[in-house]
DNA sequence: ACTGTTCTTTTCCGACGTCAATAAAAGAAG
DNA sequence: CTTCTTTTATTGACGTCGGAAAAGAACAGT
């Protein structure tokens, strides 16, 4: 977000030309009158946004366009050519930095994990800056200029101002880590939280694309929730939001980190199961794999852990669609791994504490790779590209 | 929403000054500079969207405006002639027509309620019309004409098509009640669903004005809750949202109608609680004011049958908060006449059960008289009459 | 009276997006 | 093969909106 020195900008800045780039960009190949429809714009206004776009060359007319049984002249296909720019995006974690290059379309071409060894800030940032340059190496072979870096860490977070407010993996306090970064990366910085970036990237690249209401849970190692309410993500107005880790399924449950007991993430987080297999069994598991492995080869504590489990990870979900009736709900993680065990708990408890039509609400699964956090910091760093605020 | 003859319409069409009025009108009084801070515009556009508003006669200049501590120029108050329009807001309920009347500010001049004798539609709509005339009659003696009418239904309302998709209480279904009142009372008739227009009514005229993202939950005969989210009113994609009545705070409490056990609703709603008292002494509670007189006569059975509904409250409360970190949350409805009866319990257990800087969220209590729910209602119809989208 | 300060208005101008008309690119009909 | 119909894309004129900058207005000190 900061001014950075002979920075490639966006040629364009009106609300209403970002908001069609947007709509092909998230949409697929659209024609431009049906751009026109689903940005609410007349065609005239798509024809004159998209030019100056198509000589920039961020957009391309296909030219092998599906002709589906036509009258009338056959439509001109638009779409964005996802090879016209590079991004970066960093996923920071207590203990490794990942990082993808990614084009405009916000596919991964290259992938680098970095340990880290120590968490200060000064370390982190040299990581950080050792990574965009291998990332920006890589990218000389592709032929398109890096135009931003975007950086996803956990916690509370300003993209606003591009600063770190707490983070307690970091235990970080007001790091004004976006213009730290720019620094010593001489390109465009954009931070938010690891989760938000994962919703944006969900919204305009995924399972999110097109609509308006809609949420991501991400199941691993902690529960978290991105919310996307009229079209923008909810940021929280003290920093806050999308907690569902912390929404309470059970009053005499096990004591969470929060204080509180009985929260989805005392239940469902993968440390939370593990410790219910052992206190289950008196057996030591030393990772999700063996939790999963145990659970497959019958082991009755390990099956029962994830199954309650996928009971508060739906009662969670049903919170959310009670309070803001989302179109779909799409449910995300590295704990996805162990789907298949509590696929029909998450449904049942789901359907079950559903009110009325907000059981018709449509709950997705979606595998996530752990680059996939670092693709979503390179979907907020387009997103701080193009500068649509939608 | 209908065109309806001979109506007379808001004399701006812009989103820019529709955006200057709202803020002047939910604002307060305003220089004219301030203004154009508020809604992100400049001085000059406040300037010129102004004019044709006091030409109108919807804006008036404070003469007496009282004179901070200033240098330079004095500043010339700017603030909306209430008394310019009216409107009428209806609320409708099982058993009974609330209707009132309203100048532009929303501020209540008179108010009729109608016994109703049947839920049908046609007796309800003659009830409806039969107000509105009695109310029209009133307004002759204020000078000002009325501009339009709202009615809050609860249920399932799609306010766009003005239609009550389903209604519980009257047994309705697709209802186009917009279109067939506005023929019976020849006005342009607004509907949305009750608790969202009381949210309304927060946002522009009550403690919710200038905030872009609140909640108000009412404690009543249900527990509802509205929420506002990036300035907007919360629907829900399947006209479910703001259900915190049907959030779980106890999994092996009570049975809801709703099919679940421990719903807030089933705890802390009117009924709930006489029924938990009767249960407890055996005696039965005629009403909430009985209820009440018991707790405050030091029955054990009352007040804890009480403390439970606060608790239950501030959990829910705590979980709109933890999802959408708002910056403020309006306690409202007819329960609240039993306030000092919970308001500890409210507030330990939101602050228990809010998560890090969720807790910051600014918890207040607003009393609530039934004629407050068709003011709600009127001021839908002023929000329409404007056409803010807002 | 003059200056400094702040609020308000005016004038000018560029930009944006719609409207309506036109061109383009097919298949269908004769 | 020509002409019509249908749908998509483009063009140019036009109106409008809102911003920038400068001028004006209204007061308090000095």
């Amino acid at each position: 977000m900061l001014p950075t020195p002979r920075a490639e900008r966006f040629p364009v800045n009106t609300p209403a030309a970002s908001q069609i780039f947007t709509t092909v960009l998230s949409q697929g190949p659209l024609t431009r009158l049906e751009v026109a429809r689903r940005a609410g714009l007349s065609a005239a206004a798509v024809t004159k946004a998209v030019r100056p776009l198509i000589e920039a060359g961020y957009l391309v007319e296909d030219a092998d366009a599906q002709a589906p049984p036509a009258l009338g002249r056959p439509a001109n296909l638009v779409r964005v050519d996802g090879g016209r720019a590079l991004f970066v995006g960093i996923k920071v974690t207590g203990d490794e930095i990942i990082g993808v290059l990614t084009d405009l379309c916000c596919r991964i071409s290259v992938a680098r994990h970095t340990a880290l060894t120590s968490r200060d800030l000064t370390a982190v940032l040299a990581a950080v800056a050792d990574v965009v340059q291998e990332l920006r190496i890589e990218a000389d072979g592709f032929g398109a200029p890096v135009l931003g870096v975007g950086i996803a860490v956990s916690g509370d977070v300003d993209r606003g101002e591009g600063t770190v407010r707490y983070s307690p993996f970091l235990e970080w306090h007001d790091v004004p880590l976006a213009e730290l970064a720019g620094i010593t990366t001489g390109l465009p910085v954009t931070v938010d939280n690891d989760v938000r970036a994962l919703t944006v990237a969900e919204q305009w690249f995924g399972a999110g694309a097109g609509l308006s209401d809609f949420a991501v849970v991400t199941v691993g190692a902690g529960i978290g929730c991105g919310l996307v309410v009229h079209g923008r993500v909810v940021a929280g107005a003290h920093g806050v939001a999308g907690e569902i880790g912390h929404v309470t399924v059970d009053p005499s449950g096990p004591r969470c980190h929060c204080g509180n007991r009985g929260c989805v993430e005392a239940i469902a987080a993968d440390a939370a199961i593990l410790r219910r297999i052992r206190e289950a069994t008196g057996v030591e598991v030393a990772d999700t794999t063996e939790a999963v492995r145990l659970a497959h080869s019958g082991v009755a504590a390990a099956r029962e852990a994830y199954a309650r489990a996928g009971e508060a990870i739906g009662r969670g979900i049903a919170t959310v669609a009670n309070l803001l009736g989302p179109e779909r709900v799409i449910i995300s993680g590295e704990g996805l791994a162990a789907y298949d065990l509590f696929a029909e708990q998450i449904r049942d408890a789901f359907t079950a504490a559903a009110f009325g039509s907000a059981a018709r609400c449509d709950v997705q699964t979606r595998p996530l790779t752990f680059e996939e956090w670092a693709r979503g910091a390179a979907a907020t760093a387009i997103q701080s590209f193009i500068r649509a605020d939608t």
